[in-house]
DNA sequence: CAATCGCATGGTAGCGCTGTCAATAATCGT
DNA sequence: ACGATTATTGACAGCGCTACCATGCGATTG
């Protein structure tokens, strides 16, 4: 014996089956499938367990099995509070399950997208979850050689990796500035900070409404790559207005932005609706308790988490969804910030 | 041989070495400490894992070497803004280390607390950033069994298990109400949602300042044990205003619930600050944008998670801090929502 | 009643890596 | 120049668990 480790004091599987008189493979059988065993060994085991207080070493189990129980979620951000939405419901929805979840942060860059998606290869997760649908070819690959399920998450496309949860952002504008339209309003500025390709989308439904409406004019968009924020919604919207003066309302790419119009536009004494309408996007809370309450576009963002999490369990028990893409929609809320307008 | 596992396609430590012309201990420690080797075998070994394309295998190391470089953190809150902060300071250390976070959510349940300490406790974290300093007797006897260091976040206090970073609620607290009490407000409420332990240090910190003044006046606390929200604040208000119409200021736990108030200001025409000074706590970006700005507490948390990650990776390392406590402090951000009041 | 089947259980041999210690090569002091 | 010290390197075993196969047993069947 060259070696003499320190012993670690730890419990094992092979005590708890000597203490049970099971031999430690059904011991290990136990904690996998119960039903497998017959009910005199599965409840000796069960207390031998519980006596000893043993708890199963997830190092050792996943270097055994060549599987882990941990689901990796690649998210861009963690100052959004879009996306502490979608954790919840990720979290939620792992309750109770053997799942853990491994989170990291691509901060919007997809190179640093395909260097973590090579690192949870080698650590072969149960199931991946990636926000959006632009990963770059190389991600791709990666994921489709990955063997596990995976959910790509906050929108929808043509072509799955695997499966999808998530909805138009594309619709969800061209819905929103349409209701604006609708309401009479003919000059809609467009308010968008830090382009990713959802808000890039969102941009796209917005000229789609407009040019169908015979009204769009770049000169009505604004943007910044910078990230978003209260304050730089009300500068952007201070800039946009001193080009164009004649803008009557905003399509705003995110609540915060929409709050910090309806600050400026109280700083400056402009009535909302009756001189400027505002909708936002993604209905956060705060929107329906503004004064007057905001106009916004709600995303189901805890139930994309929740239901991205469901999906990839029943994936990993081989329940495959009917259809991999799953559409959770929008809803307009339509609020006194965009109240109709006399023509 | 009995045994015909599959194969797993996966580059192995030892094919690097072979290919490097080295036993597979000096690739093994190639990766733990380079130094180690000689310039020739070390250029060698790194040109061959870079040629497969090696990637180390997690639970193999862990369970070889009774260590991995997980960090686990425990957090009460997802839904929570002031806990994304922390979060992205966690995240933000981290980069370019060797380390990952383990993410588990309290739900301020501090049994769910204990049975995630002794989850991780089988785990065997290098590290362990734990929110709050009011563990029940059963977590902390876990947490000083886990020989690794520890950092408890959020708050400060005389007992810390291993090391802490954070600030007194209840001097922040005083701070805010005395510059009220400073400014002549006299009848300052408090608002207070989900009193979690810190919220109820803020509740100290409130009374001892209106005590200390002589005003204290138990009709002006109102609380409620449901999550904080902006809509809340305006209700809480609403009743507080009520039962005690000649209210003249408000102390809000945190600034959604001052947000909330603010709106209800509007709505209800009541001039701030005027009529009713709001002070907020946190200082969320959105307070200097309000009109008019909302006074607050600002507190460091993105530092606050950074410096938690830097103390546990400095601590790993040996190098533990001059002091165990760190006290990261807070600054009254001083705005139009409480201006002075004639006397 | 023998052959067959399915079920519960156990034996064996690793999963890929690193701790321990020994062996060797290189460097140093006197 | 020689033994002593230090820097490199390697051999071996095993971390705790599970995949694979084999076994024994009672139940089923023609």
């Amino acid at each position: 014996m060259a070696r003499q480790r320190t012993t670690t004091g730890k419990v094992r599987l092979t005590e708890v089956a000597k203490l049970a008189g099971v031999s430690p493979i059904t011991a290990s059988r136990f904690f996998r499938n119960p039903e497998a065993l017959s009910a005199g060994k599965r409840e000796r085991v069960e207390s031998a367990a519980r006596e000893l207080g043993y708890v199963p070493d997830l190092a050792a189990r996943a270097l055994a099995s060549q599987r882990t129980e941990v689901i990796g979620v690649l998210i861009p951000s963690l100052t959004n509070n879009v996306f502490s939405d979608v954790l919840r419901g990720i979290y939620d929805a792992l309750q109770g399950s053997r799942y853990s979840i491994q989170l990291v942060n691509t901060r919007y860059s997809f190179l640093q997208e395909e260097k973590l998606l090579r690192l949870f290869q080698a650590q072969r997760p149960a199931g991946l979850v990636v926000t959006g649908i632009n990963q770059t070819p190389d991600s791709r690959l990666v994921m489709e050689a990955m063997n596990c399920p995976i959910v790509q998450i906050m929108e929808i496309g043509p072509d799955p990796v695997d499966m999808m949860v998530g909805f138009s952002h594309n619709k969800a504008a061209f819905s929103a500035v349409s209701h604006l339209l609708a309401r009479n309003y003919r000059r809609i500025g467009f308010l968008g900070a830090r382009m990713d390709p959802r808000v890039q989308r969102r941009l796209e439904g917005y000229r789609d409404a407009m040019k169908a409406a015979g009204l769009y004019d770049p000169r009505l968009i604004i943007t910044t790559p910078v990230p978003t924020s209260v304050s730089m919604g009300g500068m952007l919207f201070a800039d946009l207005l001193t080009l164009v003066p004649d803008m009557d309302a905003v399509f705003c790419v995110n609540d915060d932005i929409a709050l910090g119009v309806l600050f400026e536009c109280q700083r400056r004494q402009i009535s909302v609706p009756d001189d400027m309408a505002i909708v936002g996007f993604n209905d956060l809370e705060f929107m329906a308790a503004a004064v007057p309450p905001l106009t916004s576009v709600r995303t189901n963002r805890y139930e994309m988490g929740r239901n991205a999490i469901s999906m990839v369990m029943a994936a990993i028990d081989g329940e495959r969804p009917e259809a991999p893409v799953i559409d959770l929609g929008f809803q307009l809320m339509v609020r006194g910030s965009s109240s109709p307008r006399p023509a």
